[in-house]
DNA sequence: TTATTAACGGATAATCACTATCCATTGAAT
DNA sequence: ATTCAATGGATAGTGATTATCCGTTAATAA
C-alpha cells in the first residue's frame, strides 16, 4: 500500500520502462493527494516544480501506471478520467455539489461479488462502484452537478 | 417498467417537449434491444427505417430522455456513453472479451447503500455499479478488452 | 567513464465523441 | 387553417485524449 520511490522505480524497470524524473514526479504528485486528479489537475500540480512538464507526458505516464498497476483509472461520469494511486479496489463517492471525489475504504464487497456472479453467470474479474450524493460540507447547498 | 408509446408521448408533452416521429423511434429502438447501445449503434439501428436520421438527433433525444427519466446513461469505461431504457437502478456487467454489456436485475443493494452511507458521511442519492469479467459464451477465449 | 542506442519528453497535430449553431420544417395550441 | 416556438438535419466547433516527430536521456556495455 505504501509505495516509496525506490519501489516505483523497481516496478517501472521490471516492466521494461525507464525511470525518469517526470515519471517519479507524476507518481509522487498522485500519491500525495486525495483529490483524485485528472490529467490536467496533475499537470497543474507539477508545473511549478517542473516548468517543462507536458500534458502529453502526464497522459503517457498515467497509461503506463495503469498498465503496470501503479495507478487506477476512474470513470465517474465526468468528461475526463481521474486517477487514483490506491490500488486496493474500493468504491468512490462524488459530491454532486462541489464535485469532490472521496475514497470509500474498508468496504466489504465479497458478498456483492458473490451475489452478482450468481445473478449473471459471468466469471467476474473486476468492478467499479460509484456513488453519488452530497458530501458533509455541501449538505443543504444547491446542486451544481447532475 | 413497460412503457408504451402513448406513455412516452405523454411524458414528453408533460415536460414541455414535442412528440416527434424521431423521438418515438429512438425510444422504440432503445426499448427493444438488450445490448445497451451507444449513440452510433442507435443511429445505425434507425437508419434503415429512417434514412434521414441524424446522429445529432440521437444525441439530443437521449439527452432529453435522460433529463425526463425515460433512459439512463452508462459510463462503463469505454470511449462512448451507452444508454439503457430500464430505469430501475441496477448494476451492469461487461464482458472483457466480446464487449457485451448485460443488466443485473433483482440485485438487492439496500445493504450496500447503507454501508456506504455509514462509511462516507455522504447523503447518497444515486449509484452506478459496474462489474467486469467473462460472459458465459466467452469463458475460455482470449481477452480482447482491458 | 564513455559510447551506443532504444526509449523518452516535449511540442504540436490529429482524432473522435459529443455539443452548439443555423435555418427550413413541423407539432400543437389557438 | 394560422401561427410560432420547438425541432431535425447538416455541419462546424469543442475539448479530452492520442499519435507523430525529433532532439534528449536512461541504461547497458565497452
Amino acid at each position: 500500500m505504501i509505495m516509496d520511490m525506490q519501489s516505483v522505480a523497481d516496478i517501472l524497470r521490471s516492466h521494461g520502462f525507464k525511470v525518469t524524473p517526470q515519471r517519479l514526479a507524476v507518481y509522487d504528485a498522485l500519491q500525495n493527494t486525495t483529490e483524485h486528479p485528472n490529467a490536467e489537475m496533475l499537470y497543474n500540480m507539477l508545473l511549478p516544480r517542473y516548468p517543462a512538464m507536458s500534458l502529453a507526458t502526464v497522459y503517457k505516464t498515467m497509461e503506463i501506471f495503469d498498465q503496470i498497476g501503479l495507478a487506477q483509472v476512474l470513470n465517474i461520469g465526468e468528461d475526463s478520467y481521474r486517477y487514483d494511486a490506491r490500488m486496493e479496489n474500493h468504491p468512490h463517492v462524488r459530491c454532486n455539489t462541489c464535485g469532490r471525489v472521496d475514497d470509500i475504504m474498508e468496504f466489504e464487497d465479497e458478498a456483492i461479488m458473490n451475489q452478482v456472479a450468481k445473478l449473471s453467470d459471468y466469471k467476474l474479474t473486476g468492478r467499479q462502484l460509484y456513488f453519488y450524493g452530497e458530501c458533509p460540507k455541501c449538505q443543504g447547498k444547491k446542486k451544481k452537478y447532475n
